[in-house]
DNA sequence: TTGAAAGCGGTACCAG
DNA sequence: CTGGTACCGCTTTCAA
C-alpha cells in the first residue's frame, strides 16, 4: 500500500497534523520541525492522496472535459491546449467523448460532475435548458457554444466568414456556394449569420445548400449539388467537408481553383497537406482550449464572476491553393 | 452541495448502512425496503461519490492514460476506443498528453497513479528501466511497445510490412525505399525488422533513409533523398510522412503512382481522403484501445495474470491508388 | 434484516 | 508552534 500521512508523521517524530502544515502552510511550523518533515516526507516518497484531501477541501484538482467526437480533429487540437493548461496549473483532466450523442452528454455530466472542480463542455449538443440547469449547480464553463449567461469561449463565426467573402469578391466572385452544417449546431448558424451579412453587403449571391453531415462523405455528398448551381467558389461548414468536395470535384474532373474554388473552416492540420491545399478560416484551437481552462479556474476562485465571463477569440483567413480568381464566363 | 448518502438515508427512513447495501448488495436488503431506499436515491438523483468510496474500497474506478501527442492523428483513434471501452465498464478515465516528452511521461505516471486503479500507456518513450520498475508497483498496460513481460497490445508491425512488401513485389518493383521514424520509437524499429525479412526473402533492395521526425515535413524532407536513390517505390514509417512525400513528390512535378509508388503506415482518417488516395498498413485502432481496457480490467481482477498478458492485433494492408507497377526501365 | 460504530487519508479547528 | 479531535462520504464489520 502507498505512504500515509501517518508514516511521515511516525518517521519524524511528529503528528499527522504537523506533517499537513509543514507540507501546506509552512509558516505555521518551526522551521526545524518543517526540514525535518520534508525530509521524511521526501525519503518516503509520500504526496498526499488527493480524493481523501478533496473529501474535507471540496477541491479535487480535477477538472472535466467532454468532447462531441475525438475523430473529428477539430478537437484533439483544443483537448490538447486543455490538457497542458490544466497540468500547468497543476490539475488532472478526466476526458470523455459523447459520439455525438446528446444522451451521453447529460449522464456524464452528471457521472463527471461529481469527481471534479468543474466541467469544460466541448460543443455541447445538448438542450439549452439542460445546459442552464447544469450551469446552476456545477462550475461549467462552455467551448464553440453560447448559451445565456453561461461561461464561454467562442470564436469570432461571423468575422471569420466576413473574411473569407471579402477574399471571394476581391477575386472576382459573385456567386457563392454555401454547405451547411447540421441544423442543431450553434456553430453552423453563427457562420451561416456571418455569411449572409457579409454576402449582403458585398452584394453578391448566396446559395445554400445542405444541411449535411460535418463529415468528409457529406462534402462528397454536397458536391453535385454545388456544381449545379452553377456558382465559382464554395465555402464549406468546416475543413472535413470542404476535402470531401474537393475529392468529388477532382473526381468529376472539375479542377480547383481553375473551375471553382473551395473555403473550409477551421484549419485543421490536414488543411495544409492536401493538394491544391486548402484555403480556411483558421481557429486558435489549442488557445481556446487554455482559455477554457483559465475561465473555469478563474470561476472556481471567485464564483462571482459568473456572467462576467464570456469571451470571443479571433480567426483569421488562411490563403492557400484552393482559392483563385472565378473561370472567365 | 451534492446529495449524500445520509440525505437518502434521511428521506427513506432508513440508516445509511441500508442505504449503501441496497444499492451495491440488494441481497442484503428486504425487498421492500431496498425498493424504498432506490426510489428515493432516484429521486434525489443520488449517486455515490466515487472518491469516498475509493478510500476505503480501495478502487477508484478511474484508469489513467498517457499518449505523447493527440496532434498526431494516430493517437485519438486509439483513445477513443479506450474511451468507449472504459465507459462500458463504468470506469472515468484520466487523459494526460506529454508532448512527447518522456520526462513528462516520468512525472505524469507518478501523479496520475494515486488516482487511478490502473494506467494505460500509449507508445511510452520512456526507458525500459524506468517501464520496469512503474510496472512493478502500478498495475499498468502498455500499447504498441513492447518490453520484457508487462502487459501490452502490440501490432503485427513486421507481417504489415510482408503484406506492404509482397503487394510491391507483385506489381514488379525491385528497388524500395523506406523511410524511417525515430530510432527510439519500438515500432520503427519492428517495422525495419520486419521489412528487411520481407525484402531479403523475396530478392529485392531496399535503402534506408532517415531517420526524420514523424511528421508531415519529415516526409517532405526525405523526398528528395528517396528521388536521388533511384527506387520505383517507397515505404514510410507512417501516414503522416507518407503524405509529406505525396506533397514534395507532386511540387517537383513527379507524379504518383505513374513514377513512383508510396506507401504509408497507420491508416489514419485522412490516408483515404487524398489525391491519389494512400495506400497504407492498417491498424485496428480503435480495437487496440478497447483491448488494452480489457486486459487492464482483467489484471485488476486477477493479478496473478501478468504475464500471460501480451496481444499482438492483425494488421491489414490498405490498397489505393497510391501504388501501381514500376515505370518502363 | 437492520443500525451503530469504526475507519479509509486527509484537513481544520481548538486548546494548550 | 504543536497535538488532539472531529469530520468529509462511504463501506464494512459486529451486534442486535
Amino acid at each position: 500500500m502507498a505512504v500515509t500521512i501517518k508514516d511521515v508523521a511516525r518517521a519524524a517524530g511528529v503528528s499527522p497534523s504537523t506533517v499537513c502544515r509543514a507540507l501546506s502552510t509552512p509558516d505555521l511550523v518551526r522551521a526545524e520541525t518543517g526540514e525535518r518533515v520534508r525530509r521524511a516526507a521526501t525519503d518516503l516518497g509520500y504526496s498526499p492522496n488527493r480524493a481523501a484531501r478533496g473529501l474535507i477541501t471540496g477541491r479535487t484538482g480535477n477538472l472535466g472535459l467532454i468532447v462531441p467526437d475525438l475523430g473529428n480533429p477539430f478537437f484533439p487540437g483544443v483537448v490538447k491546449g486543455i490538457q497542458a493548461r490544466a497540468r500547468e496549473a497543476d490539475h488532472a483532466l478526466f476526458l470523455a467523448d459523447t459520439d455525438e450523442d446528446p444522451a451521453a452528454e447529460t449522464q456524464l455530466v452528471r457521472t463527471l460532475a461529481k469527481q471534479v472542480d468543474g466541467l469544460i463542455l466541448c460543443s455541447p449538443r445538448m438542450g439549452e435548458q439542460e445546459l442552464r440547469s447544469f450551469a446552476a449547480e456545477t462550475p461549467l464553463v462552455m467551448l464553440n457554444r453560447r448559451v445565456g449567461r453561461i461561461p464561454a469561449i467562442t470564436f469570432a463565426n461571423v468575422d471569420g466568414m466576413r473574411q473569407a467573402v471579402t477574399h471571394l469578391t476581391a477575386l472576382g466572385h459573385r456567386r457563392i456556394a454555401y454547405v451547411a452544417g447540421p441544423r442543431t449546431s450553434w456553430s453552423n448558424r453563427e457562420r451561416v449569420r456571418g455569411l449572409r451579412a457579409a454576402t449582403t453587403a458585398a452584394g453578391v449571391e448566396l446559395v445554400e445548400i445542405g444541411p449535411v453531415q460535418p463529415q468528409y462523405d457529406g462534402g462528397v455528398a454536397a458536391a453535385d449539388p454545388v456544381l449545379a448551381a452553377g456558382v465559382t467558389a464554395v465555402i464549406a461548414y468546416n475543413d472535413v467537408i470542404a476535402l470531401g468536395l474537393l475529392s468529388r470535384f477532382n473526381a468529376r474532373g472539375i479542377t480547383v481553383p481553375a473551375a471553382i474554388s473551395v473555403i473550409g473552416f477551421d484549419d485543421i492540420p490536414l488543411a495544409a497537406m492536401v493538394h491544391p491545399s486548402l484555403t480556411t478560416v483558421g481557429l486558435p484551437m489549442e488557445s481556446c482550449g487554455r482559455a477554457g481552462v483559465d475561465l473555469l479556474l478563474g470561476l472556481l476562485q471567485d464564483p462571482a464572476r459568473f456572467g462576467a465571463t464570456r469571451r470571443e477569440l479571433g480567426t483569421q483567413l488562411m490563403v492557400r491553393g484552393s482559392t483563385g480568381p472565378p473561370p472567365p464566363a
